[in-house]
Parts: C-alpha cells; sequence; structure tokens
DNA sequence: ATCGCTGCAAAATCTTTGCAAGTTA
DNA sequence: TAACTTGCAAAGATTTTGCAGCGAT
C-alpha cells in the first residue's frame, strides 16, 4: 500500500504517476532506512512489476531524488538511494569495513563546522559523512577468533 | 624531480620501483593537494612516459594507495586520488556546486564524533566528509547577478 | 633466470541515451 | 490528442582482467 502522501506529491508535480513510478515508490517506502542499488530496486519492483526495464528504474530514481523524496549517494561504487525520512533529518552513515553492514548515525555535529565556513563566506548546502569502522559485532568477532 | 622518501619507500617494499610507477608519482607529487582523476594521472605521466598505458595507472595508484602514500576517493563519480600528506590529516573537502572547485577544511570535529562511537563498540579506521556548498567567489558572483 | 610488471585489448560494471510504441491527463 | 513515459538495445564511461612479452633484481 503506497503512501498517499508521496503519490500526491507526484501527481502534483509535473511529472505523471505511471504504474512503474508508483511500484518504485512502494519499493522505497517498504524498505524504509535501507540503501537499495538500482538493481535492488528493479529485482524489488518486478515482484510487483515484472516487466519493468533497469532504464526506467534509474530514471524514476533520479526523478524522486530531484523531488527530495529520496536521497542519492555513493555506496560501494554504486549509487544507492533512501527514502528521506523528515524526522531524522542529518544522518550520517558508518559502514562497516568487515561485514558491510550500515548503520546510521543521528549526531549533529557538522552545524558547528558548518558555521564555521559560512563565516568564511561559504553557503553550504549539504554533506556527506561516511565513518569506515568494524560495527560492534565484527569487532567481537575478531576477539572470539584471537582467544 | 622525485621525492627520495617516496621512491625508497616503495623499494623498501614488495614492489619494483619501475620508471612508469616513477613518473606517476612525480605527477602526484608535483600535483600535491589536487584531486586527480585516472585519466589526468594518465596525461599527465605521459609527457614524461609517453607509452604509458591506463591499466598500469590505475594499478600503481591502487598500489600507492594500499602503502597510504596516496588517498582515493570518490568525488564526480569517478575515482580520484591525492598524494597524503602527513602535516594536514584530518582534512576534509567542500565542492563548490557552482564551479567544481574543491577547497579543504581543516576542523577536527569528528574526534568527538568518532569517541562517541568508539563508546558503542565500533572501532572507527577512517572518515570521509563532503560538504557541499557555493564557495566565496561564486556566492559573490550570484549576487553581483542580481544587483 | 626468475618473477614481477607492462601494454594492449577485451571484458565487466554501472549508468545514460535514442527511439518506436504505448500510456496518461 | 498531445505530451509524457516505457522498454529495449545500444552507447558511454570508468575500472578490471588475461596474457604474451619485457624488464628489474
Amino acid at each position: 500500500m503506497l503512501d498517499d502522501n508521496l503519490a500526491q506529491k507526484i501527481k502534483d508535480s509535473k511529472y505523471r504517476l505511471t504504474s512503474q513510478r508508483e511500484a518504485i515508490l512502494e519499493v522505497m517506502v517498504a524498505n524504509r532506512g535501507k540503501h537499495l542499488s538500482a538493481e535492488e530496486v528493479l529485482q524489488k519492483a518486478r515482484d510487483e512489476h515484472p516487466l519493468i526495464g533497469m532504464a526506467t528504474v534509474y530514471r524514476t530514481l533520479d526523478i524522486l531524488a530531484s523531488m527530495d523524496i529520496l536521497h542519492k549517494s555513493m555506496f560501494d561504487d554504486k549509487f544507492r538511494y533512501e527514502l528521506c525520512d523528515n524526522d531524522r533529518h542529518q544522518h550520517h552513515h558508518i559502514i562497516c569495513l568487515s561485514c558491510g553492514a550500515i548503520a546510521e548515525v543521528q549526531e549533529d555535529l557538522l552545524h558547528i563546522l558548518e558555521e564555521h565556513l559560512e563565516k568564511k563566506g561559504f553557503r553550504v548546502l549539504d554533506h556527506d559523512l561516511k565513518l569506515y569502522a568494524y560495527c560492534p559485532e565484527c569487532c567481537q568477532r575478531q576477539k572470539n577468533l584471537a582467544r
């Protein structure tokens, strides 16, 4: 079942709400909080819409990102997309170098940095912070192996 | 003229110091502080070594990055490489959305964030912060146009 | 003389684009 | 109907790989 707000947002835009776009939106909503690649979106969207093509997926994801419905960023050498979540605005990613798990960090220390830069004449619009770490589970596993 | 330290570092490693590797190192040293793509490195390296191939460039850049001589990161949808600078360790990138200029930020606010994560059981090894902004020059140009 | 390294070409990925046909408002 | 959208296939772009021959130690 698709979030009416998002469907409406598209109807109100210059874009048309097609069954393919609806299917892709549903996939993104159903996977809230996950960072899906175009390939993953394609596979999941095909459950609902078996004939959908990759070009449509890329085109739709880019439209949704330009409408601030999705956030597009680069992980693992490819673009990944996640549903924007208005409640948790400033979140950063912490990527486990061992298992690849992606956790999120809510801390908002970057405002201080951004204010500093604004004083120097920059106008900061966005940022992207990735932390590379071993996650608690992998740290534990490494300790167990060492025993 | 190539930094003897770096040439020596390769000689001391399991890798051989070939004329191609030397040429690539020289390019990176001559462009200290810049973020070069493989293609750009290839073009510059060919001034010195006209027959060098792209595969060699990629292979060498990856070796140098694995030795912590270069830092590899993704900008503008491709990998870019820059010489590691021991004096300015924690630096972040601020990318102008208008002219594409890349400035660097030395502020080191991330330690606080990393300590917080360490307490939660992560072991943080590296981070990558990109800020997207309009640079002071482009801000000024926009103001001038508006007049 | 080894064993590593190189250049070339081909392959592998990921992403974008052209176009004829189908669909939406 | 008019304009937008789709799927397919082809093209683009970046990066990696296989291999025969070359080169460093």
